[in-house]
DNA sequence: CGTTGACTTGAAGGTATTCAAGCTTTGTGG
DNA sequence: CCACAAAGCTTGAATACCTTCAAGTCAACG
């Protein structure tokens, strides 16, 4: 199991992005910016890195045909993304707000698998799960849900920051906007949250919401 | 690049079971059988090996309080399954038949990251994939995706073996028993499929199916 | 041959969507 | 700094799709 202790002991907040720099020669990887709604990358395009976000807020995303757009993926401050099965991109990556991301290129012959497991691993669980939430949860569930798990991956504070329009949100969840919209309102009627803005949600019965999540 | 290269060839359905058994010393991991419905794994329990199936099937899910049910994935023969984030098992994991599976137990301090890591991503790309079903499709459009690929798993056949249950599959594309069966016989009034038998298919417009998947 | 479980089919009902209008916020130029 | 435009969000009414409930059919098995 020393595989999996090791990855564990990467994947928590404070070390994983020293680890990932270990694991890649110094001089430290670049940031790239990328402005409000620019492509970090694109279905189809050649693979060959992944990316950390410095800061500001990335949505991963599939589109079909007739342009119905699913997002797999919120990436915030700290975590990663763009993993690929092979050499090339199956989703689309954008920026939500201006973002920060670091790029880590694959050096030729290095063998990153070690340290890019554990992070395969959690977005497997994370998309797992959702599969769930778009399976088999109402409306109120699938806002409920993404409200505690946005909550959580900001430190759990009653605050929380909506980095992203309801548009994204509603493809998020497989909802319409008036959906969401409409669930949020309901939520606030009841005295769950309070909306003090558009993007900031205050989370007022954590434990209510807990429960309509389930 | 040569991580991905490895692992390309490593993924490839004849290389992947001797890859596999060369990164695990002799003897050959042992061949565990389920009978049908039986328990491979449970949510909660430890993890400490990941699985690949000899032959039968694999059902890996989740349940809602309630009873609500979601199948994340299918596994057929040759296919493998079990990974996890940490030491515990978020899912279920269950045969749907009379099922073989080969146990790869982690041995300590083997690092074993370079041959799960593809594996670990093609489930990945699978599970968001399947995210763009649940979110955006509607009935229809769930179940030609599911048919195509089951096709295409089973090498492209026209005859399409379903080794699960009318629920299974409802479970799986996040809709109800009724609703599979009302779109199986709407593709079979429309001459697309053939059904001729309950847990068999044959699909006789490809193209129309592919289409429909859409 | 009868029983059981799985599947199919029908009718009624509910939840989310669609279409439409109005409101709020944000950004821009005067 | 204000006015206006544009975009994003909210709300309402009608509709559509899937679910629920119920009954009936089919197939496997003792």
């Amino acid at each position: 199991m020393q595989t999996y202790a090791a990855l564990r002991i990467a994947l928590s907040p404070s070390s994983t992005q020293s680890s990932l720099r270990e694991a890649f020669d110094a001089p430290l990887q670049p940031v790239s910016f990328f402005p409000a709604g620019s492509e970090i990358y694109a279905q189809g395009e050649k693979a060959g890195a992944f990316y950390q976000v410095e800061f500001g807020a990335v949505r991963v995303y599939r589109l079909l045909a007739d342009g119905r757009r699913q997002i797999s993926a919120f990436h915030l401050a700290g975590e990663t993304f763009g993993f690929e099965a092979d050499t090339t991109h199956h989703f689309f990556a954008e920026a939500i707000n201006a973002t920060g991301v670091r790029v880590f290129r694959f050096a030729t012959g290095a063998d990153i698998s070690s340290q890019l497991l554990p992070l395969a691993l959690k977005g497997l669980t994370r998309a797992q799960e959702h599969l769930l939430v778009l399976g088999r949860q109402n409306a109120i569930e699938r806002v409920a849900a993404f409200l505690v798990d946005m909550a959580e991956r900001q430190g759990g504070l009653r605050q929380v920051e909506l980095p992203m329009s309801r548009m994204d949100i509603g493809d998020y969840l497989g909802l319409t906007i008036e959906t969401v919209s409409r669930v949020f309102t309901r939520l606030k009627d009841k005295g769950v949250i309070r909306l003090p803005s558009l993007r900031s949600i205050e989370i007022v019965k954590h434990d209510t919401l807990l429960i309509m999540s389930e």
